[in-house]
DNA sequence: TTGCATTTTGGGAGCGCTCCCAAGAATTTT
DNA sequence: AAAATTCTTGGGAGCGCTCCCAAAATGCAA
């Protein structure tokens, strides 16, 4: 009945009986303890390496308590933009950073409320993952302060929309949703609109707030109406940009790189020439950004290293207790296209692969 | 030294006292054992429900020698196609599945040759996960053979390459790619090329297959310049198209939608109008052809459902022992925008969702 | 009522590892 | 050269569960 165990396992006792020592000291030796004689150790890993034992993941997690499994959770809520690529992006560089620590990833995707409900109370429970890399939440999410309550460490991938004792990874969205419009004003551009993410989010408030920052800065009053929320989707930029067009702006600054790529279809539609009659800038630098038509100018974040930067600071919590929570910003870059009209004589650029 | 374990731990055997039974006999109500009396059922099962009682996924896996992780592995090769939104379409299918199935989704990408090696040996060592879904294979990896020889249960999202005794799931790539050629034909287009994918895998080589069939259909004879190999990227199906343009075709089968938006950039470039000048035809359906410019003729593949189906032949594989292996196939569909030229009135559809 | 077959329940053993403690070996000190 | 100290090593116990077998409880027929 039990499939494949042909063989008889290979287990620590026996690698012990081969290498005339004792489990304990194989034991050492797998674990990396230095109080093994380096003779001893190395007839020990010989035969580790010659039998290509591996201790068994399961009688580990049972003896010492963690499962050596982080989790990335990913909501409900954000389903939809799974099929944007910031997310592969992101996962990358978790996975690549798991990998390096010697951790595995378990992905969890909550499909319904039920599923969430179920999953949810299973995460919580200690043994199943030994931390939790969480995506951004809505506004009012009840599972950051079960996260919180139930001791489990825990990194965000982007800040929490209520200031909560946790510790997470952000990039700077103010700041570079600031530079991003400041630049659109330096290139004399009037009517400045924007298309908000979601309003119930971090990253939508603050790059709303990015762009409120820039017009400030050059006493620009905000007209409310060239503010127009929608979801990060091509579709919802698409929406967003008609409304937006009765407004007569000259210049839009979408939250995100797909919206942007639905503003752009709707200028087209509309018969507006981009940049020549508006000008557009997105967020993210997606990969297909710098193969748009015309070539998206936008705000260039480090997913990657976004990834990597969630997973060292979960293993550096699982490793070394529960310290102080912490807080990384990682730091934006306005990437100019043709776009926004500044850079006409450039041609598309072809590093696609460059980016971090 | 033991993070977060204030309040001594749930088990098994606090549970059967709370309820005044015996560890077994809460196993046995946890497993859904027939042989308990209904009563006693009910009072072990009102216990758990109010203490909230998980059995500890470690000690179950130790004792009954499987781990309930399901490994979704995707080679170094298909890294770069990782941002396409292919993937995460698959990973919401088999991550629905798992949750359904009550397995855990663990994810493995390789990102170096080292890390190949290392992980490789690691999952093989059966102890990880129950069983593994590999993504589809270059020829010539040694992967497959690896995994066979393992007794590893394994599916396949897509056949391999060499015939191999393994469960698959599959797409129909011939008849997808004949149906779409010829369908161009039908159309009245004369020079049809083609941009495949990568002709060591058996998706790139089926969809050239499938145009081929489609052009002897109509005794038209294959002419190889209009043949051009590619990489499923937005990047290579741009520079396919430049290759193709100086060979004059009137339409152009790209085997993937990243291609087909590539060659259609380039098509802009030069030009060229679509489909006035030159049709376009991909193949996927993925999000972004509906809103492309013009709205992409493409050929849809389930994505959705072929994760789905895949974990469900793993599931069955693991629960009912190692039987003869199975092959699904699942059909394509085209999908006619404009981009083909046939249907030149209507308007974009925005269905973008009622996909599967 | 007794005897037998059948359900239901309890407890021992074991899954493969880590941790702790104590025993043994090696090293240093006097 | 013996004693004190330190370094290595081995083995027991236990992590929380499942499985098996035997004991207890129940049901049924005579």
């Amino acid at each position: 009945m039990q499939r494949g165990r042909n063989v008889s396992k290979l287990t620590l006792q026996k690698v012990a009986e081969l290498a005339g020592v004792s489990r304990s000291t194989v034991s050492r030796v797998v674990n990396h303890h230095p109080s093994v004689k380096p003779a001893v150790r190395q007839r020990v890993q010989k035969v580790i390496d010659e039998t290509g034992y591996h201790p068994d993941p399961a009688a580990r997690s049972l003896a010492n308590q963690r499962s050596g499994i982080i989790g990335l959770v990913i909501p409900r809520v954000f389903q939809s933009l799974f099929t944007d690529p910031y997310y592969p992006r992101l996962m990358q560089g978790i996975s690549q950073a798991c990998n390096t620590h010697n951790y595995i990833l378990s992905l969890f995707l909550f499909h319904t409320e039920d599923e969430e409900q179920k999953l949810t109370a299973k995460l919580l429970r200690q043994q199943l993952v030994d931390g939790i890399i969480l995506s951004a939440l809505p506004a009012g999410d009840p599972l950051v302060p079960q996260l919180i309550g139930s001791q489990m460490p825990t990194v965000m991938i982007g800040r929490p929309l209520e200031a909560q004792a946790i510790s997470y990874v952000d990039v700077s969205n103010v700041d570079g949703a600031d530079e991003a419009v400041a630049h659109l004003l330096k290139l004399g551009r009037q009517r400045i609109a924007t298309i908000t993410g979601p309003l119930n989010t971090t990253v939508g408030l603050d790059r709303r707030q990015g762009y409120r920052n820039a017009l400030r800065n050059d006493d620009i009053a905000v007209d409310e109406a060239l503010i127009v929320e929608s979801d990060f989707t091509e579709a919802g930029g698409y929406q967003a940009a008609r409304q937006l067009l009765e407004h007569r702006p000259d210049a839009i600054f979408a939250a995100s790189d797909p919206m942007a790529m639905g503003a752009l279809r709707a200028l087209r539609d509309a018969g507006r020439r981009v940049p020549d009659d508006i000008a557009i800038i997105g967020f993210d630098d997606l990969p297909f950004a710098a193969t748009a038509h015309p070539p998206l100018t936008t705000v260039r974040q480090p997913i990657l290293r976004q990834g990597i930067t969630a997973v060292e600071m979960l293993t550096d919590l699982l490793e070394s207790g529960l310290r102080p929570t912490r807080q990384f910003t990682a730091p934006t870059e306005l990437v100019i296209r043709q776009s926004c009209g500044a850079n006409p004589k450039t041609h598309v650029d072809i590093d696609v692969n460059v980016r971090l």
